[in-house]
DNA sequence: GAGTTCATTTGTCCTAGACAAAACAGTTAG
DNA sequence: CTAACTGTTTTGTCTAGGACAAATGAACTC
């Protein structure tokens, strides 16, 4: 559609009447891709030179005025570790801090802002894609080993954590787990890309009462509202509705959906739903709302 | 397509003229999915009745003759488990065998044949997604577990594992991955669906001495030796490729591509590069082939 | 300065034609 | 009777341009 609407990309045809992407065409949108993903406009990028293009991408750390010490809890050492490929180094440097920080602190001081920095470091391109498979895996390792560490008991209350079909990032979800069953919470994690109406389903199966949802900053922002007002729909109206990570950001409010625009507002609504539905009330089906 | 030259499906439109499908029609074209994917022709498949097509899905497990005591490690009894949506249990019974046989029998003789009845019950719908979800992670967890208290040491070969874009399934090499842990191989998991390219250089710059990837059937079996072809001369002579997973069966065999058709063929050919490149030679850079 | 309306942009659907690779079937040779 | 070769059919995926609705941004009004 592009190549019919901007003259651009202009592939080269191969013997069979097929495109053929130059690699600088790709490179260019691999560019685009990235500029499109942070709202830049398709229309007002294509005449652009690939200097034009290149200055776009790079001033995103502007606009935070960056104090004495921009960095306290040393992501950068992290990456650096990953961008060495020191798998161990990575998990000896990380199961440190764990046990300096204690999971809560750990998840949000480090792990949180590791990914974020991991995150822009895709999107501008600076890191290898196998760097970042590398450095998902560790992680997650790491946050699952710490999670299945955590004492026992009776937990409440329940929480499906999973994400919709096209958001394959797990991460989110794994750092909301570590902050629930810190809490106490009983979490009942269902893996990514779970269609709509199994959502709706597991959290019935499950007697849950709360279903949480992860959209990362990839995720088409386009479709996330008409998917949460459908997805409420299909739920029953005693299972609250947790929506959180950076891809619902400047999202319109949606009536029964809760945002969770940081990972701390994970525990406000913990503290919020528990205050609703006080603990004597454990196990009671369907408490009202 | 098959609208067009079968008649089959023929949904009908809404009010933009865009095709709407009845549930009849959605439900026979997964029908119709699940019996392409075992190697029915669509063609054949157009014309049949329901009846016809249900019948199509069933005697898959008509050719084994089943012994006395067809389950003999209680495969059953753990879906059950996961049927009824007690992740607890199902994680004690788990860590109950894997306390009893040890690793490599665990993985090879409960894991393997466990992970093969979900994927039937799957392919013949005879399991939720989100029960298949709840498997899949809480088995996930199970071995990554199981594998992070493994002694460490000197370790040789070092293994990069990972699968192709379009091959998001794990649990084949994290069940590869445990059994060479075992046996004292350097594992660099690098979750799944890699670029080739990016296969590539992760072999490199991890300095490995072997690729090995894993195929699902639910894999589009069409390009698996196109793939596994380019791979093999992107990748270095030196670097062993590894290939396995069901989706692998009946794969023609390719020139410096090791096909590892059972979990055994693992542990056979780690025996087999242990035996061509001694312990000696550790640390020599690109040993000759 | 905030809300409403209009114009533009943009993604995704539509139809129909063509062809190459894969799968099958039939034939021939050992 | 098996194995390799050849021709035919099946099947997926590409091609082209047309249309339209939802999303976005700009202009306007209160």
């Amino acid at each position: 559609m592009w190549e019919r609407r901007y003259g651009f990309p202009s592939p080269s045809r191969d013997s069979n009447g097929e495109r053929s992407y130059p690699a600088e065409q790709v490179y260019r949108l691999q560019l685009i891709k990235r500029l499109t993903d942070h709202g830049h406009r398709p229309g007002a990028l294509m005449g652009k030179s690939l200097e034009d293009l290149a200055l776009l991408s790079q001033p995103r750390s502007q606009n935070q005025q960056s104090g004495p010490s921009d960095d306290p809890e040393g992501s950068t050492e992290l990456l650096a570790l990953i961008k060495q490929h020191d798998a161990t180094g990575y998990q000896q440097a990380m199961q440190q801090r764990l046990a300096r920080k204690g999971l809560q602190r750990f998840v949000q001081d480090t792990v949180a802002p590791l990914i974020h920095l991991v995150g822009e470091a895709w999107e501008t391109g600076r890191i290898e894609v196998f760097e970042e498979h590398l450095f998902t895996e560790m992680t997650t390792r790491l946050l699952r080993q710490a999670i299945s560490v955590l004492p026992a008991g009776p937990r409440w209350p329940r929480v499906v954590l999973t994400s919709v079909p096209d958001e394959p990032h797990s991460l989110g979800l794994l750092m909301t787990e570590a902050l629930l069953a810190l809490e106490g919470a009983e979490c009942i994690p269902l893996g990514t890309q779970m269609p709509l109406l199994d959502i709706s389903r597991a959290a019935r199966a499950h007697q849950a009462d709360v279903v949480a949802l992860s959209f990362s900053t990839a995720f088409p922002r386009r479709q996330t509202p008409l998917l949460l007002k459908q997805l409420r729909l299909a739920l029953p109206a005693h299972i609250a509705l947790w929506v959180g990570g950076r891809g619902t950001a400047r999202l319109p409010g949606i009536d029964g959906v809760d945002l969770l625009a940081e990972l701390d507002d994970v525990l406000k609504a913990l503290t919020g739903l528990r205050r609703l539905n006080p603990p004597s009330q454990i196990q009671v089906i369907a408490p009202g709302n």
